[in-house]
DNA sequence: CTATGGCACGGATT
DNA sequence: AATCCGTGCCATAG
């Protein structure tokens, strides 16, 4: 298939100024959270630049009314025929958790996250798993959150007001109740706690027997860590009991708009993972698989940037001296405007091209990932290589699964066959030996070195075969 | 003798 | 130019 997007490759071409190429470069090498700050930044010190905050749908593009749009959310699907739908990065809104600074909870262990933002991220991530008539109900709930991110009034009044049934009411807010922060818009405590733990088993989370029956029949002794009236009402040794009470402490959170601790993950207790808020966002609608994929280049701050209109007048009809510097200042204010399109525009000609590509990666997981280069990227997109190189460092992606990942994975050349070495492994009957496997592997046309088969292995955290003989 | 990890080299990638 | 990555060789463990 030939070209599918819409966006003029020529503009790229455009002549540069030397202070355009320079700045275009160090703003594409940043991510969100950079740029917010750089923004931020020139806003302060340069007049002539104005943040119109204009608050949009990020789907619709409807002027907001209550930070949640109230109508839609759903993407506007620019061609239906299209797979991939892009909603770029103007007019788009900040995610959530984006906007904090980290000086303002630093010294704060147990912040409270802003709940202005919290509407927001959590309709980002359920949008697609909206029915048309339900995304007003979910933005209803998300308006009443508290700022402990529950939602105290009761269901009923909901369906009564929406003239559904209740069964929806509580549909609707079940899919925000699973979503991060998990538990969010419970009525409750005790309610947040259960669906958290909940979750946490449904993910294969180890936990101790009885916890949910803690939480649900004993959530008064349990509030006031009556470890005695715990252990009795349950019919359980003390030490039992404590070990409920040390798992749900450590795991669980009572107030899910209070700062997340980690949101669930994976078994395995790998590297430092950091909760980065994501750039770009891909997403599709789950219930239908030929659905197209949604990106979404997000975009860092509220509002958008603008030449103060004001000024510009001013410059234009007096001559003096200091209306000179203005001027400066406005020239400069436009070239940051400017270098921020372009860069936008790279990142979305690089998304268009990784969602066409490896659509099968986004959708299935790690082992349909197409190995590839920045390199070749580069030349397809006709850029510079380290134009690619720089659009791809420091950003993550939140894919449609919902995990987070560095936009390098896209261009990691051994993860497509390490998971499958890993699912392998996983079938296996008797333990396979790194040759073996290596010799399977060629079968299927990958030729890879036994030695490459061991490093991958460990890269996994995979014991080695005489190790592994009888595991789960 | 087989399976695996360490070290280091060279080519690819950034 | 600097770094990363796959691979070969060899030592060691079982």
């Amino acid at each position: 298939m030939a070209q599918r997007h819409t966006f003029t490759q020529n503009a790229t071409h455009r002549p540069m100024t030397t202070a355009h190429l320079a700045q275009t470069m160090s703003l594409l090498e940043m991510n969100n959270n950079e740029l917010a700050e750089k923004i931020q930044n020139e806003l302060a010190n340069n007049p002539a630049l104005e943040l119109k905050e204009d608050y949009r749908c990020p789907v619709c593009g409807k002027k907001l009314v209550n930070q949640v749009c109230s109508v839609c959310s759903r993407p506007p699907s620019l061609d239906p025929s299209d797979p991939i739908v892009f909603v770029s990065s103007r007019n788009t809104y900040s995610s959530s958790y984006t906007s904090r600074r980290s000086e303002d909870y630093e010294s704060f262990e147990d912040f409270s996250v802003d709940t202005e933002d919290l509407p927001f991220y959590v309709l980002n991530q359920i949008r697609t798993e909206l029915k048309p008539d339900e995304r007003a109900i979910a933005a209803a709930i998300l308006h009443g959150l508290d700022d402990n991110g529950f939602y105290p009034q009761p269901l009923v009044e909901l369906a009564v007001h929406h003239h559904v049934p209740l069964s929806k009411i509580e549909h609707v807010r079940s899919l925000i109740q699973h979503s991060d922060p998990i538990g969010v818009a419970s009525q409750s405590a005790q309610e947040a706690l259960i669906v958290q733990a909940d979750t946490l088993r449904e993910d294969g989370f180890d936990m101790p027997p009885l916890t949910k029956r803690a939480l649900e029949e004993g959530f008064h002794e349990l509030s006031k860590k009556d470890h005695r009236a715990l252990s009795k009402r349950l019919g359980i040794s003390i030490s039992d009991t404590e070990k409920i009470i040390a798992f749900i402490s450590e795991n669980l959170n009572p107030f899910p708009a209070h700062a997340h601790w980690g949101s669930h993950r994976n078994q395995t207790s790998d590297e430092p993972e950091r909760y980065q808020d994501p750039d770009i966002i891909i997403s599709y609608n789950k219930e239908d698989p030929e659905a197209q994929l949604v990106v979404q280049v997000l975009w860092p701050i509220y509002g958008n940037l603008h030449i103060n209109q004001f000024l510009k007048k001013v410059i234009a009809e007096t001559k003096t001296d200091s209306s000179k510097q203005l001027a400066e200042e406005q020239q400069k204010a436009m070239l940051l405007i400017k270098c921020i399109a372009q860069r936008n525009h790279t990142l979305v000609q690089l998304m268009q091209k990784l969602a066409y590509d490896q659509r099968k990666f986004i959708l299935k997981g790690d082992r349909y990932l197409i190995p590839m280069t920045r390199a070749s990227v580069a030349e397809e997109l006709g850029v510079h290589e380290s134009t690619i190189s720089r659009a791809v460092s420091s950003k993550s992606v939140q894919l449609p699964s919902g995990k987070i990942v560095p936009l390098s994975q896209f261009f990691d050349r051994s993860l497509q066959v390490r998971t499958i070495i890993k699912d392998m492994i996983e079938k296996e009957k008797k333990p396979l030996s790194d040759t073996k496997i290596a010799s399977k592997l060629s079968q299927d046309g990958y030729n890879i070195a036994r030695r490459t088969v061991a490093k991958y292995r460990s890269m996994e955290g995979i014991l080695p075969a005489h190790l592994r003989k009888k595991q789960n």
